[in-house]
DNA sequence: CATGGCGTTGAAACCGATTTCATAAATTTT
DNA sequence: AAAATTTATGAAATCGGTTTCAACGCCATG
């Protein structure tokens, strides 16, 4: 084991003082040019590293921003943080990561870690259980800035990056309606959540907009993954009569209830119109493609991520204070699978 | 901002020494159980919160585990990195994560920082066009374990998770022969990563012990990702005679180049049939069901973690010097993209 | 009763960078 | 030329656990 190189060997080795050292090194105006440049040339040449812990120990401060969420397999959250992981690195913080498994108590075990560990900051998108918010209190009270993405629960105290879920729930229903459909059911999550909540919202105002009846049982409650889709298909096949348009809160399970439903013999879009949510990769890999909301995934974890970032370099906490939601741009795409004529 | 509680207040409270304080709270034996006691109570009563920093600059661990993969939002990797953290949390680690985005030069960048932030250990699944593994070197020198996983090259100083390729794409290969295949094509990515190269040479390995001639316009190269299809069935249209089989080295490539072909009004298996890797989700979803070799990439991520932190845990470098490769276990699906009776 | 050994505790050094406060040297002002 | 600033550097304290080494008290052994 080699020992390593400190500020004090470089300046026992030049006959200067460590505190110069680390001037130079930090580029502190009050060092003059010819000896900094003596100073970095040196180190370089030692093979100096700095020494984090120590550095971190004084300024109090990690450079690592945890993120939490629900699921790291899933198309949405792992293009969510690879937009993060490009705004990080940029900035030169790193990012610690851990999920939840949708598990409230695990999401509070990993909130209270991340606040031992001491990160700088932390990027949250909620359990589906999750009741409240009350878990996130330490970070508030020592001042370390919380922002939750995706699935937030509203609050003045933090800052949210969202779509507009209500209005893209809203466009959705209305490209169906617009398309024919008489009954158009919904698939949904766990409806505490706020972007089930709104995106039903949306459904339910663009079927009152359009003086079409709210039939409650066409609201249908799912895991929303790549296996639902059975079940679902089930139920809709027991309705009479079925229903001719379909809202899915998501494109796995928008895929798989298309696939059942061809199953069944049951053709897309002529028996019934298919809308997903997300635009995952897999709407553009079955046939026929189906219709979605684009969800920016990778757009809000950049946004998010840059925003904690320059609050975290501006001296003040005013920037987040004031921010209390931000609203990504989300649209339609319309496809095969909801285009009749 | 509240001032912190350290060991010092802990010790002044209780008319002990800072040292008996830390001791108890890290269960060093020497301290009775009666003192420990009263130290727990005192430390919960006030809301003592560890400092990881002063800790770490005396202990020289970070209790952070880097991970660079080349791209978070694939289906594969995500899956790899959900397994890591299930390992990881458990042990009391974090982990922090960089993406290298298939460059060489970044990841570079992301390995030199991943040693500034010091970690504990490195696990890298390493960019496509990386020619060699010098950049590790000072975690070698350093002795900070590195572990490859999934894309790794060969070297006797660090160890690499993998499954066998060869045998893999032997036996994806020996299917499509035996479904009656005559003109076998493989889509491939950059062979200079060992996945692709080993697939190849099962590929090879197959025909030759089945005696058919091996036809080296037969191996297209791809970027393999879900808009590749459109190119791969365009030059399979121009092959005379068309192949009867394909052999697609990951899954959403081999939805897109079913996708195409179907679009073209080929029918898959009867015309062509089709084999992909990895089992991601949508091997699944699409019409029909794409016959796949099961990546079994959770168990990969968490077998690499908890070798990783065994190492760590351990006080001597035995345990994975002396392991230099560890081949998990992984077996092809057969589904209706390559059944034809 | 003296000596050895064990269990328990504490004083002080230490990890290595940062920061405050003081000081010497160089420059400008009067 | 003397006084007032400005510029450049250093000594020492600091951040808060951890560790080394010493010591004290108590019991057992001879």
């Amino acid at each position: 084991m080699e020992k390593e190189i400190t500020i004090y060997d470089i300046a026992k080795d030049l006959g200067l003082s460590p505190t110069t050292v680390s001037r130079a090194l930090n580029n502190h105006p009050a060092v003059k040019e010819k000896t900094r440049k003596k100073i970095y040339d040196a180190a370089v040449e030692m093979g100096y590293q700095s020494n984090v812990f120590a550095s971190n120990l004084r300024s109090k401060k990690t450079h690592n921003i945890g993120v939490i969420v629900p699921r790291l397999n899933s198309s949405f959250q792992s293009s969510v943080i690879a937009g993060m992981e490009k705004a990080v690195n940029e900035a030169g913080y790193n990012l610690i990561i851990s999920q939840s498994l949708e598990s409230y108590d695990k999401e509070k075990a990993n909130v209270l870690a991340m606040f031992n560990s001491r990160v700088d900051g932390l990027l949250v998108s909620l359990a589906s259980n999750t009741p409240n918010i009350d878990h996130f209190t330490p970070f508030i009270k020592k001042r370390i800035p919380v922002l939750f993405f995706d699935r937030i629960i509203e609050n003045d105290q933090y800052t949210g990056i969202v779509i507009d879920n209500i209005q893209a729930g809203y466009k959705a229903t209305t490209h169906l309606i617009e398309q024919g459909c008489k009954r158009i059911a919904h698939v949904i999550g766990y409806t505490k959540i706020n972007v089930y909540a709104d995106r039903l919202k949306g459904y339910k105002y663009a079927l009152m907009d359009k003086d079409m009846p709210l039939d409650e049982t066409l609201i249908l409650h799912s895991d929303l993954n790549e296996e639902s889709g059975k079940d679902i298909v089930e139920k809709l096949l027991k309705m009479k009569p079925m229903p001719d348009g379909l809202f899915v809160s998501n494109d796995a399970c928008a895929a798989s209830c298309l696939q059942q439903l061809k199953l069944k013999g049951i053709s897309v879009p002529q028996d019934i119109a298919i809308v997903g949510f997300n635009n995952d990769v897999i709407s553009r890999l079955v046939e026929p493609n189906i219709t979605t909301i684009n969800y920016p995934a990778y757009e809000v974890g950049e946004v998010a991520m840059k925003n904690l970032i320059n609050h975290l370099k501006g001296d003040s906490d005013r920037v987040l204070q004031s921010t209390n939601k931000i609203t990504l741009r989300s649209e339609l795409i319309i496809r095969g699978s909801s285009l009749r004529k």
